[in-house]
RNA sequence: GGGCGCGUAGCUCAGAUGGACUAGAGCAUCUGCCUUCUAAGCAGAGGGUCGCAGGUUCGAAUCCUGCCGCGCCUACCA
């Protein structure tokens, strides 16, 4: 509603622009006055029109006053400071429609939207750098399908690579281990945490011997040819590591829609049709000379014109120096060229489509389906969507942009501006955390300000172990203030707390942020956190608990809004409605921004007021009857918003704290 | 060398699209507040040359340029 009223502001002073001054603005900027009584929303635009109309801002602004006129559902409108044009809206109205959750009819884009992320190699547990793109990448679907839109969610899947060919090799040369052998590991509970330590051990043992990068060189190629011992075991590891992760995130109401997996894309030979298509469109060239020589290469666009600057042999080779080798001289193609070619899928450009069969059941019935060579005839389609979005860590936006790049060259520009690569930090150990897990550091390594975690040398916090110690923490409250619950609820409800903490954790830091991880942020409960938001919900719903009401129904129509709304206190607790009914703009900032962080900040605001107001008024107490009805519409409303914005982030409120 | 990102309170971070007041939170430190709808809370105090220097602008933490410091990317690895 209030991102209703801005845009009707938005369009009466566009429509007033064009025709008094034949002035088309491409953005309006509305922001908000520095405090509730001045009004709603501030539009500086005088300021920018002053040069284009040569004319003080403060006339400017009288002039659009007056020319606006009456506005539906604004109070008014006034010109404040050297030239704001503030306006007020109808608290009432606006206050009535937030009550009644009233929804706008506002346009949905059509289309569907993919959204990749997770993408964890299958050969090792997650660790908590997997767990910042998970919930990056889930809490964007719930803001998407929260604005209406239409969303696939998958999770890529190289199963081919070498990650999991130095697992296959630690099993086959180090542990000396049969396919049987494994296959009874791979029901143990953590085999995904086996493999942590195999595949640190297997890093370590290339180092000691030359020879020993041969056999994962003739691993790789054995996994990538497909049909044979060593792919077998490829297989059954990584499908079993793979069903860990998804447990895993589970554990985190995360789910998936689609696993594509990198062994299908090969033997579907998604790469021969993407390879005709680059080639006949000239977006790749081979190289018959040069250090390259025998590649197909593709130019890249940026610095061809630096390359232009300079002359001759300069030239030759900063021109060579950006070709990205697509296919290699032995014939091989690279992941880049995979990549592209898995593009052209998601967007039905391809001419090609995966085989699906039913993978992984979750609880509320959803179905998640894997990639295969062959399979059921009858499966939901996906790909061919209208706009990407892939959730992949900052260190990629190299070979993103060659993606996209292709796309261009491909002639689907369209296209290539509706993927976006949602770019991310990485997470980080702080050095005192690192000696807390009893890694030794170098003297360089600890003078830093935190340590990139390696999968490869088994250095980092596994999800499962960070997410155990933040429900044994949580545990141990709920059992001391209920323990009139049972087991079962005292558990589910301490999940549910830890899942919010660690959700907020990684949703609070905006995303190109590096998160330097500490266990002493990470299991904190008070302050800036999910369980301090997840508490103000509870609070509320005590409110109506214990006056026997719903707290998730209540008739709005009986409150004297136009009495409580105003004056000094009314203003303040105006404040509170307002910020309430702003949940619709925030989801879609953080979509417009692909940052979830505000949402996180949202939350927490409006918890931070909601416990404000909650020790200035005791509702159940309170004598004047129209009074409470009023109070409890601000609790009711405020709990419904808040339980919205954080079920957006995948964060759900326990009945009880 | 080139590309991307970062530098704001003791610590961890917000300040999107330049704006109106004293640059804000949380943690930590210090002071108060549990007989009230749960203190996982509230009220308050102290703490800042927004890396440095210029520039653009009516207005700069935000935009531009140059420095300084830190990180990542820059392979016929995936």
């Amino acid at each position: 509603m209030y991102r209703y009223l801005q845009r009707r502001l938005a369009d009466r002073v566009r429509a007033f622009l064009r025709e008094s001054y034949h002035i088309e603005l491409e953005k309006l900027v509305i922001e908000q006055p520095p405090q509730v009584e001045m009004g709603e929303y501030a539009l500086p635009l005088a300021f920018e029109l002053a040069r284009t109309l040569r004319k003080a801002p403060k006339k400017i602004a009288d002039e659009i006053v007056a020319g606006i006129g009456v506005v539906e559902g604004f109070a008014g409108f006034e010109v404040a400071g050297a030239g704001y044009i503030n306006a007020r809206v109808d608290r009432v109205a606006l206050a009535n429609a937030v009550a009644a959750g009233e929804v706008p009819d506002l346009a949905i884009p059509l289309g569907k939207i993919l959204v990749e992320h997770s993408s964890i190699n299958p050969n090792k547990a997650a660790h908590i750098g997997h767990l910042r793109n998970a919930i990056l990448g889930d809490t964007f679907v719930r803001l998407l399908r929260e604005a209406g839109r239409s969303v696939d969610v998958q999770n890529y899947i190289d199963n081919t690579g070498v990650q999991v060919a130095d697992v296959v090799v630690g099993f086959q040369h180090l542990e000396q281990k049969t396919y049987a052998e494994v296959e009874a590991l791979t029901k143990l509970p953590h085999f995904d945490y086996y493999c942590w330590d195999l595949y640190a051990r297997t890093s370590q043992w290339y180092g000691e011997d030359k020879a020993n990068l041969q056999i994962r060189a003739a691993t790789l190629q054995a996994l990538e040819h497909g049909g044979n011992a060593t792919a077998d075991l490829a297989e059954l590891i990584a499908t079993a590591v793979l069903r860990r992760h998804l447990e895993t995130m589970q554990r985190l109401d995360i789910e998936y829609d689609f696993l594509p997996r990198e062994s299908e894309i090969l033997r579907l030979h998604f790469w021969d049709a993407a390879f005709a298509q680059l080639k006949e469109k000239s977006v790749l060239t081979y190289e018959d000379s040069g250090k390259n020589k025998g590649c197909w290469v593709m130019k890249r666009v940026g610095a061809s014109a630096v390359a232009e600057v300079a002359e001759g042999e300069e030239a030759a080779k900063l021109a060579e120096d950006d070709q990205k080798v697509i296919v290699r001289s032995n014939g091989t193609v690279g992941y880049v060229g995979k990549d592209i070619a898995y593009h052209m899928w998601k967007f039905g450009l391809l001419g090609k489509d995966f085989c699906y069969i039913p993978f992984y059941h979750y609880p509320e019935g959803k179905q998640c389906w894997i990639s295969a060579e062959a399979g059921e005839a009858v499966h939901p389609h996906f790909g061919d969507v209208a706009e990407i979005y892939n959730v992949i860590d900052a260190r990629q936006s190299d070979p993103q942009n060659t993606v996209i790049e292709a796309l261009r060259g491909l002639g689907h520009d369209e296209m290539a501006d509706r993927y976006t690569h949602f770019s991310y930090e990485m997470v980080a150990l702080t050095p005192g955390c690192a000696a807390e897990l009893g890694y030794q550091l170098s003297e360089e390594d600890a003078a830093r300000s935190y340590i990139e975690v390696s999968g490869r040398k088994g250095f980092g916090v596994k999800a499962d172990d960070l997410l155990d110690k933040l429900i044994a923490s949580a545990r141990a409250e709920v059992d001391k203030r209920h323990p009139e619950l049972s087991d079962e609820e005292r558990h589910e409800t301490a999940r549910q707390i830890a899942v919010g903490a660690l959700r907020y954790f990684m949703l609070k830091v905006t995303k190109n942020s590096v998160i330097a991880f500490d266990f002493n942020d990470a299991l904190s409960f008070e302050g800036e956190t999910g369980p301090y938001a997840q508490y103000a919900v509870v609070r509320a719903g005590n409110i109506f608990r214990k006056a026997g009401l719903d707290a998730g129904h209540f008739d709005p129509s009986g409150v004297d809004f136009a009495r409580f709304l105003q004056g000094e206190e009314g203003t303040g607790l105006w404040e509170l409605w307002l910020v309430a009914a702003q949940t619709s703009a925030i989801v879609e900032q953080c979509i417009a921004t692909s940052e979830p962080a505000y949402a996180a900040k949202h939350a927490f605001k409006l918890a931070q007021m909601f416990n404000s107001f909650y020790h200035g008024h005791h509702i159940l107490t309170e004598a004047d009857e129209a009074r409470k009805q009023f109070l409890l519409a601000t609790a009711y409303v405020v709990r419904r918003e808040l339980v919205r914005v954080l079920a957006a982030m995948g964060i759900a409120v326990p009945a009880v704290m």
